[in-house]
RNA sequence: GCCUCGGUAGCUCAGUUGGAUAGAGCAACUGCCUUCUAAGCAGUAGGUCAUGGGUUCGAAUCCCGUCCGGGGUACCA
């Protein structure tokens, strides 16, 4: 198989147009698209555009190109015409030389990257130490993590990177909480996780805050003032002033804290699945890009104002005024991002910037790319703001005061349990040890949750029901895993009794409709990822896995395997459900979704 | 106000650069396990693709207007 049958017909369409009608064409120019499964045919093409040549009917047309290619390519084996449309029918040898090819790859569709490959980094995950992870970071994760293992599968190289917001007045009202009131509480003393522990004492910090405001405001202050001068907050601006010029008590209190916290996300990412390559800390990069701008400020890239803040006149971009330093000198969220892209410079040699982070920040993005460009960074103009929506629960938005955010470590164990309830009820892993079994729950858990959420696209807002959202059956993650566990089971007893999926190019082979509408799909998978990597979208290959394992549910239903009497159809069977596997396998796992041998 | 993203079945979502009769799953109803795992398969029902115009052989898809919703909008991150 040296050329995509796809490509060949378009190249002999073009020819056919050139005898038949004495115009030339460019063969990308010719419209192919998979045939409609309610219509005979394999391949369509769309005759509209060139009637204007033939100055024919799009019926007579369509006959004259059909006989032409039935003529000319040895793979059409037959061609229908119907409405205007031509449609081929693709000889089954060629469907099964694309099985076989697809069978004999190890890594079918997937591109492994050279010296030469470009280099991206995706920023993602990027929390504040102040609190544990909720729903809203777990498709932040998934995407990031996702997007990292389809670049990689389209041939990039890729560096997957983290930047903690590990400073600010948010960990400092944890901190004031905890001098307060945590009476030398640790993650060890009180066995709670230290993310857990951590944002308790935020939740705490915001209780009395709130009391102060109000008793200020019964006083006759005014909100706004009541909220600059209760106690508490002026209590975290002067833990945030020492932090900043390193009093050492403050200072440990903090690394400790935050200690705390890495480990509590060290296990959430370990259970979700993700990891990084490199971690950068907002505390190392946020005097970088004070220097940073204050260069800027020098070669008259910025200007400041009377007050001595910085800005940036970004209105020649069409943007606002931009500021980049406050008047007291100290930074704003867009100086720490030119401080990290500016270590991230050092460190790596960066073709491509990807930034996994919510819609809420498309305007920060813009600015910072024309700021990181106007700084000299060869990426800045490129970047690539990965912006995805947010998850929304039945009752409205996820807001950590209120208690409404839903958290990624309850959420997982939760479905860990319906996970464990559904397969005891149904019986499956009988015979597993309980520690086989557990390994298996998760796996079928983490499936539901993330596939749930990564098959959604993910510029758009999506709805999650804790209650309702989560289902086994149809379109869903373990859907997808117990078809790959009933290939398995498949292939396990084929292997007893001593049979090796194999396949020679049999072209005489007879194959069913299903089988070949199933080839048909396989031969779609490389593509697909290239258009999942070309389109940053994970939703493209879970949705892509999802009609595979339709299909083979289908072909799995009306025919038999093992039982096949004819040995050369049976090993044909065999390659392809091998296949499937395979591709069921690799697919999810650019999903971070992993899949079990047996459920 | 301005910028931006969305609106597809009761619900959650697909729908490739414009192509044929707009597709899945869930929920509802109905069949199929003495035969490779029924977390499956098959079927019934469910649609003014928000709305009005335009472009053309052809529009859920492109353009313009209107309505509804999310997000952003210069010293919060």
């Amino acid at each position: 198989m040296d050329m995509l049958i796809e490509q060949i017909i378009k190249e002999k369409i073009a020819k056919a147009i050139f005898d038949l009608y004495s115009q030339e064409i460019p063969a990308e120019s010719v419209q192919i698209q998979n045939t409609r499964k309610d219509v005979d045919g394999d391949l369509t093409v769309v005759v509209f555009p060139f009637l204007r040549f033939s100055k024919k009917s799009p019926e007579q047309t369509a006959h004259d190109l059909g006989a032409y290619l039935k003529e000319q390519v040895e793979e059409v084996s037959d061609y229908f015409v119907v409405k205007g449309f031509l449609n081929l029918a693709i000889s089954s040898g060629y469907w099964i030389s694309v099985l076989a090819a697809a069978f004999e790859q190890e890594s079918y569709g997937l591109e492994s990257a050279t010296d030469e490959s470009p280099l991206v980094m995706i920023e993602y995950s990027s929390p504040n130490t102040n609190k544990p992870l909720h729903l809203g970071h777990i498709r932040n994760n998934l995407l990031g993590f996702s997007l990292g293992e389809i670049l990689k599968g389209n041939g990039k190289k890729v560096v997957k990177t983290n930047i903690v917001n590990d400073r600010g007045i948010h960990i400092c009202k944890s901190m004031y909480a905890w001098q307060q009131w945590g009476e030398g509480k640790t993650p060890e003393s009180t066995g709670i996780k230290g993310d857990h522990l951590v944002g308790d004492f935020y939740v705490l910090f915001d209780k009395h805050y709130r009391q102060e405001v109000s008793e200020l405001m019964a006083k006759g202050l005014s909100k706004d003032d009541a909220e600059q001068q209760a106690p508490s907050i002026q209590a975290a601006r002067e833990l945030l002033r020492k932090w900043e010029a390193k009093d050492p008590e403050t200072i440990q209190l903090w690394s400790e804290m935050n200690q705390w916290v890495y480990a509590g996300f060290d296990v959430t990412y370990k259970e979700l699945g993700v990891d990084f390559d490199k971690i950068y800390y907002e505390s190392d990069t946020y005097l970088v890009g004070r220097d940073e701008v204050m260069k800027g400020l020098e070669q008259g890239i910025f200007y400041q104002k009377e007050d001595n803040s910085v800005w940036a006149d970004l209105t020649a971009d069409g943007l606002d005024q931009k500021i980049l330093l406050r008047s007291d000198g100290t930074s704003v969220y867009m100086t720490q991002d030119i401080g990290t892209a500016k270590l991230r410079f050092n460190d790596y040699k960066i073709d491509k910037m990807v930034y996994v982070v919510g819609n809420e920040q498309n305007y920060h993005f813009q600015v910072l790319s024309v700021l990181l460009d106007k700084l000299g960074f060869e990426w800045g103009k490129g970047l690539h703001h990965f912006s995805y929506g947010m998850v929304e629960l039945p009752h409205g938005k996820m807001k950590s005061r209120e208690g409404t955010v839903v958290d990624a470590d309850d959420l997982i164990a939760g479905m860990v349990e319906v996970a464990r309830k559904t397969s005891e009820e149904l019986g499956k892993l009988d015979g597993y040890s309980e520690e086989e079994a557990l390994e298996t729950y998760k796996t079928i858990a983490l499936g539901a949750l993330k596939y749930f959420i990564l098959k959604v696209d993910p510029k758009k807002n999506m709805l999650f029901n804790p209650e309702e959202s989560i289902d086994f059956n149809g379109n869903t993650g373990p859907f997808i895993q117990y078809t790959y566990a009933r290939i398995r089971s498949v292939l396990r007893k084929a292997a007893e009794k001593g049979l090796t999926p194999k396949i020679s190019a049999n072209i005489g082979l007879k194959i069913s409709d299903k089988e070949q509408e199933l080839i048909k799909t396989i031969s779609l998978f490389p593509a697909t990822l290239g258009e999942a990597a070309e389109a940053y979208s994970p939703a493209i290959i879970a949705n892509y896995v999802y009609n595979l394992v339709k299909e083979y549910n289908q072909f799995y239903h009306d025919h038999s395997i093992l039982a096949e009497p004819d040995e050369a159809i049976r090993d044909f069977r065999l390659v392809l459900s091998e296949t499937v596997s395979k591709i069921v396998k690799t697919g999810m796992g650019l999903l971070g979704i992993n899949v079990p041998e047996r459920m």
